[in-house]
DNA sequence: CTATAATAGTGTCTAGATAACACTAAGGAG
DNA sequence: CTCCTTAGTGTTATCTAGACACTATTATAG
């Protein structure tokens, strides 16, 4: 049996030897009405030359959350995005180099936030490149596996939260809306019912209904573009996040 | 620059500390009417002599649920149960001995398959107890969030999956089926609109209707215990576990 | 000024799910 | 045969989901 003091217990702690424990992000985006996710060439070995997930290892002090921040932002350049937990991977042999735990994040960053950003090859990486989701490169080891698994959770989160929103600008149409579901289900949507769904119901002297169950607002401002009727813009009532 | 062989990868590898990684498990039963969750007394600082949820180091060649299981089978003897991956926790001060990332997973045990198992007190544990969720005493580490957690997640899967199968015997009486939910959602449910939900349906001429959404199979048989009308059984038309 | 091209915007019906609500049926014990 | 206890049963109102096709508004080109 065990001395009890912390100083046992220390003792204790470094008796087995420790897993490397990484964090891999999924980055969303959309792009030209595709979904695509950002991929990192290995400039390692192993799978040196494949495509992967971008991540890294955690540093011994550092937060799950924050060392996946860290990942995204020496990727992209990005602060302050959506990131959420997806799942954590540990297939002793899932590295052929070593035991490796990687815990794993999806992030969604929107077009407007990406413009002007520079994707910058780290040390890690020969080339970053966005792919379409539905257009992949064989990835490097059980990437494919995280990616199936993200974008089901992606899929799943789209019709009961406002996971859509981190991907628009502040104001959009519904059509936009509309548009950017149908891209990341990747099926045709029906434009009527999708409106009576998402649009703000009104009361008879058009006041703001109490119980509105839509989690759009109106702006009152259209969007003049194009050679066609102009667009009445919206946004989210609330863009706090539900996991 | 680093080298590129895969001996300087290796090398890389270990140049990062390593967290410690364990599994720690919350295991629900069902007991007189009442949702419990097992519980050991820690018997070493810190938080010695507080309840914890049950966990362990992984073994450096033993893959996460397959760690998860050895801990279940070791505080209550049992093994083939159901068990799903929740959560990895990671907050590099959450444990006050050394950085510890512990992947949580929740498993569903029947009151069937405890009978007859005796819950062991283990190296690391004074003591093991069945704690009713709605009556729990203060919990060491963040373990109190992590039963949040996963009282949480057991209530959304209830009405979309079959988890509830896990805790019931093969066979079971509709009013057994809602007593079980009530206990889990803590909140009465309507009898009739419970049932209307649960219960198979048929054609006119009681032939099993073929594209019926019940997920139950009504087997023929009725269970006549104690001074009243017997109850017809029912089991699980498809025991598969949908995560 | 009007025709056209392009996108925005609109209503009804059917089917199924949800939630509220109270009485009758079947068995065993006495 | 009465009583106790649990099993079993229907209707209505409201909401949601899905199928389905035409009109409205703008800018531009002729």
């Amino acid at each position: 049996m065990t001395k009890e003091s912390p100083q046992a217990e220390k003792h204790d702690l470094s008796r087995y030897p420790r897993p490397s424990v990484t964090v891999d992000v999924v980055i969303f985006t959309i792009i030209a009405d595709d979904l695509k996710v950002l991929l990192v060439q290995r400039k390692a070995e192993p799978f040196r030359g494949v495509w992967a997930i971008p991540g890294g290892f955690v540093h011994i002090d550092e937060d799950l959350l924050a060392a996946a921040r860290r990942e995204l932002e020496e990727e992209t350049g990005l602060r302050g995005v959506y990131l959420e937990q997806l799942y954590t991977f540990g297939e002793p042999n899932r590295d052929p180099r070593s035991r490796v735990i990687t815990v794993t994040y999806f992030a969604l960053v929107s077009t407007d936030l990406l413009r002007g950003q520079q994707l910058r090859a780290t040390t890690d990486a020969q080339a970053v490149q966005w792919f379409s989701m539905y257009d992949l490169p064989d990835l490097a080891f059980d990437h494919a596996r995280i990616l199936d698994y993200a974008l089901t959770r992606l899929r799943g989160k789209l019709d009961y939260t406002n996971i859509v929103s981190e991907l628009l600008p502040e104001e959009f149409s519904l059509s936009e809306l509309q548009r950017y579901h149908e891209i990341i289900l990747h099926r045709p949507l029906d434009k009527r019912n999708f409106r009576k769904k998402m649009e703000p119901r009104y009361a008879r002297d058009g006041s703001p209904l109490a119980n509105d169950p839509s989690p759009l607002l109106e702006t009152g401002k259209k969007r003049m573009i194009g050679t066609h009727r102009p667009a009445r813009l919206f946004r989210y009532k609330d863009k706090s996040r539900v996991d």
